[in-house]
DNA sequence: GTGAAAGCGCTAACAA
DNA sequence: TTGTTAGCGCTTTCAC
């Protein structure tokens, strides 16, 4: 049966000290003289004492906790996202309340999550109403759009140069001697996906050029496979192919090579976006655009510190450089 | 500036209702009268009110959350479990807290995740003291150790049957008429290795063949790399390896074919383990041994749910059949 | 079915 | 520096 755990009282009893000395005893910052700190802390030790961090959070109104929603993590991209940011977070004394969402109850989600009095919210690759995001702005609760942006909410947003990013595959592409170059979208209103594609066609048009053909993926694998069917059953094939992510990258070098019994590079090139771990596997070893997740994360991190501190939630847009990354995928001319 | 939260109190004022009428309506299962709790959900609604769900734990003790705790997230079946877990767990009403842990200071980690009075903790691919468990075990907090098993502890475990999936890569790779069959084993105090390893001895036994060769990739891709480097430097190659996990395989195959020019299954055959999605791309195609993941998750959420509601802790070690997934990478006879 | 009252374990004034 | 005193927002007896 559940012992029933030791409080701040149990504590104070032992070590012969009123219940706020052991509160000090455990908050940094807080005034306590030596001597009472050491008792405090052997009795602590003795009666194997932890500090109720629920109990903390009601009373000083500052839980520790940012919530994070996310929608799926078959992206490699996320998971890495959530690694890492939980680490930085951790290191400043947060953790966090992590949530599945499903697309469509997005803001069942944030409400359950603001039940938790958190601190902050990420939504990374899930979405968030405006009404949402100003109620959570009312709170003085910071909200950080990880890899996407909305223009109309108070919501902050952290996402790579999208635009830059997709504008430097259309002229690498185009440099690289292709014919008939073609898109491979995400979910179409995402705006990663839009960026990309936008920033590809001025790309392509800077060197002259247009998009040969163009297909939806919707960002699953299943899509980018049907998508490179479609557009690979053409007679007048593309002998290059730009997708919006590395994730569908992979299912279509897949396609190419296994079902097509096409030749990457020499048939035909292809170019992802995002740079997860497995584009540089040497199987795909995809020339790809790096989205900075580093720098991302320390954005997001430095957003919602920042907010929290200062109590108030104002809107703050970080948009980072991301290289490209020229591996084998792609000819280069 | 953070608007001050609405309490229950400011709703039973504008409902014209106790403070407890309000806490009724949102407490499910409680008596409230059809007429009572549309008023104040009136109220509620109007003034955007939400239950703290910090407050709520407090008195009744229950906090809802589940803390997770995790090395690492490079290997895809982590993050998969994770998603799937926590949506499994969302169901059922608990939230998950994310721990990132470092290899060395588990147990502090864990005193952390204890003092957000979690309902109960799992453990992927993290460890954790038998002194650690034990105190969980005392406060009747369940923990379950996933994909992993210590004997000497209370804590609960829930794994594949790992001996059983080496056991049959030993069979089916002697049967496939392989006449040098390496192993590349991961971290070897991991008891995922040393089971599948001592499975895989057993199966190779059963067919009268020994293990020709021997490495450690210690569960990372680099380690899994420098391991086929070093069996396949040797003049007597294998011609078959099995791999502890697949984010090692892929390492290897990765080697084999574009630093050593060799070809699968043709030269080589390889076999892996966990079947994470990857494994299944065009690009690896690769023979493996199932962990079932859902069949896992599904495991570690009833040990969760029954202990929390029995209020006390058993030991309980849940060892679940995955099959052998046969695909591409290794001959077959 | 309802309201009044008593805390859950803790922090944060305040006074000493 | 220390102890005393109020609560944080909620659930849960307990009478009514």
């Amino acid at each position: 049966m559940a012992k029933p755990s030791v409080t701040s009282a149990d504590v104070a009893r032992l070590a012969r000290v009123s219940q706020s000395a052991v509160s000090r005893t455990f908050t940094r910052g807080a005034s306590v003289s030596e001597d009472t700190r050491s008792k405090v802390m052997v009795a602590a030790k003795q009666l194997g004492y932890r500090p109720n961090a629920l109990a903390r959070s009601l009373i000083s109104g500052r839980s520790g906790i940012i919530g994070i929603a996310v929608a799926y993590l078959d992206n490699q991209f996320y998971p890495v996202v959530i690694e890492r940011l939980s680490r930085a977070l951790q290191v400043e004394g947060y953790h966090t309340l992590l949530f599945m969402t499903d697309p469509g109850d997005q803001d069942k989600v944030v409400q359950e999550i603001l039940q938790y009095q958190v601190e902050g919210v990420v939504m990374a690759s899930a979405h968030l109403s405006s009404s949402m995001a100003q109620e959570c702005a009312d709170h003085g609760i910071p909200v950080v759009l990880f890899n996407r942006y909305v223009s109309s909410t108070p919501a902050s947003s952290v996402t790579s140069d999208n635009i830059a990013g997709g504008r430097a595959v259309g002229r690498f592409l185009a440099q690289g001697g292709h014919e008939r170059i073609a898109f491979i979208a995400g979910f179409e209103l995402a705006s990663t996906s839009r960026d990309r594609e936008a920033g590809f066609y001025q790309g392509l048009a800077e060197e002259g050029m247009v998009c040969h053909a163009r297909a939806v993926g919707a960002y699953t694998s299943m899509g980018a496979t049907d998508a490179a069917r479609e557009l690979f059953s053409r007679k007048d094939k593309p002998d290059a192919v730009f997708v919006a992510n590395d994730h569908m990258a992979f299912a279509v070098m897949d396609v190419l090579r296994n079902d097509l019994g096409l030749r990457i590079p020499q048939d035909v090139s292809v170019v992802g976006y995002d740079d997860v771990p497995q584009a540089a596997w040497g199987a795909y070893d995809l020339t790809t655009v790096e989205q900075p997740a580093d720098a991302m994360i320390a954005a997001t991190k430095d957003i919602l510190l920042e907010q929290i501190a200062a109590g108030a939630v104002s809107r703050r847009a970080s948009v980072l450089h991301g290289e490209l990354i020229i591996r084998g995928s792609a000819r280069t001319g």
